[in-house]
DNA sequence: GATCGCTTCTTGAATTTTAAACAAAAGACG
DNA sequence: CGTCTTTTGTTTAAAATTCAAGAAGCGATC
C-alpha cells in the first residue's frame, strides 16, 4: 500500500533545522569573513595561511605532497595547484626526495615563514573575536566536542582507509 | 623596551587551539562530504541545492536577487553567475519585477522542483548521519546555541548595518 | 525636470577549484 | 628479471568564484 518507491525520508525536525541552519550559516559567514580578513592583510586565502601554517609547525619546516594533502584534506590535485601559486610568490619552494624519486618535499621559504609571522596576529585576532569571545568556557569546551565527533565520523578512519587490504 | 613594533598577540591556548582545530577540521571535512554527495546524487553542488531550497519555502517559489543573495550570504556577483547556470538547467527561471524595473525575480520551476525532490531526501540523510547521529541532544543544542552566537557576531547586523547613517 | 547619489543586477577577466587522465617510480609476486 | 598493481604527483580542461567595473532605474533635491 505504499505509493512511493522509496521509504519516505526522515525529515529534519524543527529543533534540528534550527540547529543545521545555525551551522550552515555560521560557517559561511565565518569562511567568508577569515578570507576577507587574510586576503586584506596578508594577501592570500585562508587556506594558503593554513598551508604555511601546515610546513611552519613541521620538522625543517617541509613536508610530502601526500602529507600535506592528508593534513589539510583537500585532494593532492588541489594541493599541487595551490603549491605552484605558492612557489611563484616565493614564499614556498620544492624539493626532491631522496628516498623516492616520485617524491617531492613542499618546503617554507624564510620569505614564507615572514609572511606568515606578519600575517598570523590578525589571522588569530579575527578568530579570537569570531569565535572565542562570543562563547563561554563551557560553549567552547561544548563545540569543541561536537566538532570532533563530526569529524570523527566524516573521518575516512585511519584504521580502515588506511589498510584497505583488510578487507 | 618594548622591542616589537606592535603589541605581542595574544595567541590561542593549547585548548583555543584544539576547539579551532576541530572546527576548520569539521567543517572542512563536512563541506566537502555534502559537495560529493549532491554532487554525485543530484548533479549539484550544495550552494545550488541551498539556492533550490530558498527559493521552494519563498512565497510563489521567487525571490528577488538581492533579497536571495542575503540568504544565502552570498555576493550578487556570484548569485548572478548560478542562476545563470541554473536557469541554464532549466531549473530556475528569470522575471521582471513589475514594480521596480531595475528588479528580477528568480523563480523555481517546476523542473526544479522535482529536481529538489530527489535531491532532498538523500540530503537530509547525510546531514543526519553527519551531525545528529553523532550528537546527543545536549550536544545538539549545545552546537546550535555556539553557532547562533558565532553568527550573532559576525552577521553585519541589521540595527547597524542597514542603518550607516546613524553614524 | 535636471542632476546627483544610491540601489539593483550583470558582465568580463583573472583566479581558484574540481574532475579525469596521465607519467613515472615503487612494490609485489611469479 | 618481467609483469602487474599501487602510489605519487602533475597536468589539462571545465566549472565555479572573485574582483572590479559598468549599465540602468530609482528617488530626492533644488
Amino acid at each position: 500500500m505504499n505509493t512511493a518507491p522509496v521509504d519516505e525520508p526522515r525529515w529534519l525536525s524543527d529543533e534540528e533545522q534550527r540547529v543545521w541552519r545555525a551551522f550552515v550559516h555560521a560557517t559561511t559567514l565565518l569562511e567568508d569573513h577569515l578570507d576577507r580578513q587574510l586576503q586584506r592583510d596578508a594577501g592570500m586565502p585562508h587556506i594558503y595561511y593554513h598551508l604555511l601554517v601546515q610546513l611552519a609547525e613541521a620538522p625543517h619546516r617541509r613536508l610530502r605532497m601526500t602529507e600535506l594533502a592528508m593534513r589539510m584534506k583537500i585532494t593532492r590535485s588541489r594541493l599541487s595547484h595551490a603549491v605552484a601559486r605558492l612557489e611563484k610568490k616565493g614564499w614556498v619552494r620544492r624539493e626532491d626526495c631522496p628516498s623516492d624519486k616520485r617524491g617531492q618535499f613542499t618546503v617554507l621559504t624564510d620569505q614564507g615563514v615572514g609572511v606568515l609571522e606578519e600575517a598570523a596576529p590578525g589571522h588569530v585576532a579575527a578568530v579570537r573575536q569570531a569565535i572565542f569571545e562570543q562563547l563561554s568556557p563551557d560553549q567552547q569546551k561544548a563545540l569543541g566536542e561536537a566538532m570532533g565527533l563530526i569529524a570523527e565520523g566524516l573521518q575516512p578512519k585511519e584504521a580502515g582507509a588506511d589498510l584497505p587490504w583488510l578487507r
